[in-house]
Parts: C-alpha cells; sequence; structure tokens
DNA sequence: ATTGCTGTTAAACATCTGTTTAATAGACTG
DNA sequence: CAGTCTATTAAACAGATGTTTAACAGCAAT
C-alpha cells in the first residue's frame, strides 16, 4: 500500500532543496528528514545521490508542461511588448521580487555548473523558452537578423535577466534599499532590459542594413 | 630563514586552486600538497581555512595596481571606441578565449555565493572598473542618465559579459563548433556586446529626451 | 505454518576534510 | 651548556556525508 508513496514524498521534497542548495550542498540526510522518511530509503529506490538528482529533474520537467507561464505570448502582440512581457515572467521566475520557481533554480544550477542532467533540462526546459525567445526577436528585427546575430541576441537578454538574478547582494552595495525595491524593482528591470534590448536590435538592424547598402 | 617562506609558498599557490574550485571545493589537503608544505602549516600560519581566503583576498588586491589593465582608458577617445575596448579586455580577464584571470575569477566566485570576502573583494577590486565603466557610459549618453539608468546600463553590461563566460557549455549545445569560434569569440562578442549597449543607451536617451520635452 | 518477497529501520562503514596535538629539530640567548 | 622560542611534521581527532548492511515486519502464496 505504502508501495510508491514514501518514493513520491523523496521526489517531491527533493527538487526544492536541491535548488535551493545545490547538488552538493544538499545532502541525502536534509532530504531524508524533510521527507520524513528514512536515510536508507533513498538508496533504496533511486540506487545513489546522483540518480536521485536526475530523476527530480526529469519529474519536474514531467509535471508540469514545459512553457506554459509564457502561453499566450505568441499572439498578434506587437513584438515590443512581447518581449517586455517575457522579460517579466522571466524575472519572476527567477525570483526577482517573488520567491523563485526552484525548476527555474535547478536550471540555473546547471548552468553555472553543468553535471551530467544539464543536457537534459536544457534541451527540455530551456529551449522551448529560449526559441520562443528567439522568435520575437526575430520579429523585432523584422527577420533582418543573422542566426549567430539572433542567438548573440538571445543570450545577452538571458545574461542580463540571470545577472540580476544573480548579482542581487553585490547590487544592494552600490544602491541604498529604498533605491533597490524602487528602480531595481521587477518591472523596472523589465522596461529596462526590453528598453535596452530593442535598442540593441534597432542599432544591429540599422548597421546591417547600411552594410546591405554598400 | 625559512621563516615566510612557507607562508609566501601557501598564500601564492592557494589563489589559483581558490578561484578554479571555489571555496568550498578548494581543500586544504589540495592546497598544501601543491603547495609542497605540510598539512598543518596552514592552521599554524592562517588559523583556519577561511582566514586563509580572507587573506589570498587581500594579497591579490595588493599584489597587482588595481584597474592597471583599463590605465590609459580614460583620455578623450570616443566613448563608443573605449566602450569597446573595456569589453574586450573585461572578457580577456573573464577568459573567453584565453585563459581566465583568476583573481577575476575570485571575484565571479563571491559574486555567485557571496562570503565574509565579498564586501572587501567587491570594494577594492570590482568598483573601480565599475566607476570607469559607469564614467564610459556617461560620455556615451552625453550625462542624460539618472544616477539609477546609469547603474542598470552599468549591470546589464556586465551582466552580458559575465554571462557569455558562465554560459560557455550551454552555448555550444546551440551552435556548433565552427561557429562558435568564429561567432562567440572574443571579438566579435566585444563588439556586440557594445553595439548592444550602445543602442540601448541612445534608444533611453531619446525616449528621456521624448518625455523631458513633453 | 513455512517460504519468499518487499519495504523499513537503525546501525555501521568508509571516506573525506578541517583542525588539533604531541613530538622533534633547529636556532638563538643567557 | 641549558633553556626557550619557532617552525615543521606525522599522526590523531572530530565531524560530516554517501553508502551498505543486517535485522525485522508485513503480507501474499504455496
Amino acid at each position: 500500500m505504502n508501495d510508491e508513496s514514501t518514493r513520491k514524498k523523496i521526489l517531491m521534497t527533493a527538487g526544492p532543496i536541491f535548488a535551493e542548495r545545490g547538488f552538493q550542498g544538499a545532502t541525502v540526510r536534509d532530504i531524508s528528514e524533510a521527507a520524513e522518511v528514512n536515510l536508507a530509503s533513498i538508496n533504496y529506490y533511486f540506487g545513489d545521490k546522483q540518480k536521485l538528482y536526475v530523476e527530480v529533474i526529469r519529474a519536474a520537467r514531467d509535471s508540469q508542461g514545459g512553457s506554459s507561464a509564457f502561453e499566450g505570448l505568441h499572439t498578434q502582440v506587437p513584438p515590443a511588448i512581447l518581449l517586455e512581457k517575457f522579460i517579466n515572467v522571466l524575472l519572476k521566475k527567477l525570483g526577482i521580487g517573488v520567491e523563485p520557481d526552484w525548476k527555474m533554480q535547478l536550471l540555473v544550477s546547471e548552468f553555472l555548473s553543468p553535471g551530467e542532467a544539464c543536457k537534459e533540462i536544457v534541451e527540455e526546459y530551456f529551449r522551448p523558452y529560449f526559441e520562443l525567445l528567439l522568435g520575437i526577436i526575430d520579429r523585432l528585427a523584422g527577420g533582418n537578423l543573422s542566426d549567430a546575430e539572433r542567438l548573440r541576441m538571445g543570450f545577452s537578454l538571458i545574461g542580463q535577466c540571470l545577472h540580476y538574478r544573480l548579482a542581487g547582494p553585490i547590487i544592494r552595495m552600490f544602491v541604498n534599499a529604498e533605491q533597490f525595491s524602487e528602480e531595481f524593482d521587477n518591472e523596472t528591470l523589465a522596461k529596462h532590459i526590453a528598453r535596452f534590448t530593442i535598442g540593441g536590435v534597432k542599432s544591429l538592424v540599422e548597421q546591417s542594413k547600411a552594410s546591405t547598402v554598400t
């Protein structure tokens, strides 16, 4: 009866813990205690810690339909609006201003120190979002960008969002608390990054057109 | 006679090891073996691992004159040129295309997981560079940016550079090897980020002027 | 009832890692 | 020379952590 119950308990509990403390930082004892199961259960069901980690990622992917939060973004809305919305959602998922989505945290962890599960999580979890973003950028540029240019644009945007997430403590060293909550909140940052990106795309397209004319 | 010799050996050897593996990942045994000193020497001279880490950072700061690599950048050169040069140097320091500067790696480590030494290393090692960058951006914008706007610009630029450093393995999943070495090398990226940033600043200034007129 | 399978548990195990200890050797001092 | 201080060393220690073991309980089938 209790057949798969403890297995599920482990799987559910381990996700946020791995996300918060990383693979190394999360101990099997932490996980087993939080899941209220015996220490040995983890090895019994999953073999070892590494395999549990992979299973957690796989379960995370299956549990919720991919880019659901971005659903409805690929309508006929102007790309500039779309872009800001995309950034807004991404920042939220990353935890700017709100509690971070632990699945996104897992993704970020794999970004920073790619492990065995990296390829899988990137392909299944990151690529759909990224393709969506590339589409928006493409529309923004009126289809005038090369593959590499579009990729660089995409990575530059992701890079900015990630940085505002990762460098929060450092940013706080440069601005006071009041300024931080007013000028570096989700909405303001989304506007900033969107405007920044749109300007960048525009300037690139102009230059590209100019050189084409030449 | 050998008085400070082993102490210096530890200090010199520990830097790159900390930089490469992070504070947690670098073990005192690794360090003592690499420095060819006895395990206990580290505690004898520095008290504990943490204090050694702080000393390493302090030594790194003192050893080489701050923003020397950026020397000569604050001349009367057009800010657009200056900016690209700045990005170029930063990318090199971060290890895009070349071996990374281990001091910069330490800085990045502290960025990603701020420890006790974070405040010190940021103030002494990062802020001078950053102020320089803010100056360039300010000239680029003709002095039309608010403090917060300038800061966001600066962080967006740093974020992009850092991301191209950190996400190297992920980028490789989206482009083939040939494309990677041709389209994501130091020079191309510096050009891309510079153009991106200039476009972003321009668009922000224009919008800012427009709203001022209104 | 016995057997065999499955899940559970506490304990043990093995390894790694930061730190401490106790002994030793060398150099300088009185 | 005796004494004291410093530096060095091998060993031990203590704690954390991933993994394994051996015993046990529940339960179904023979």
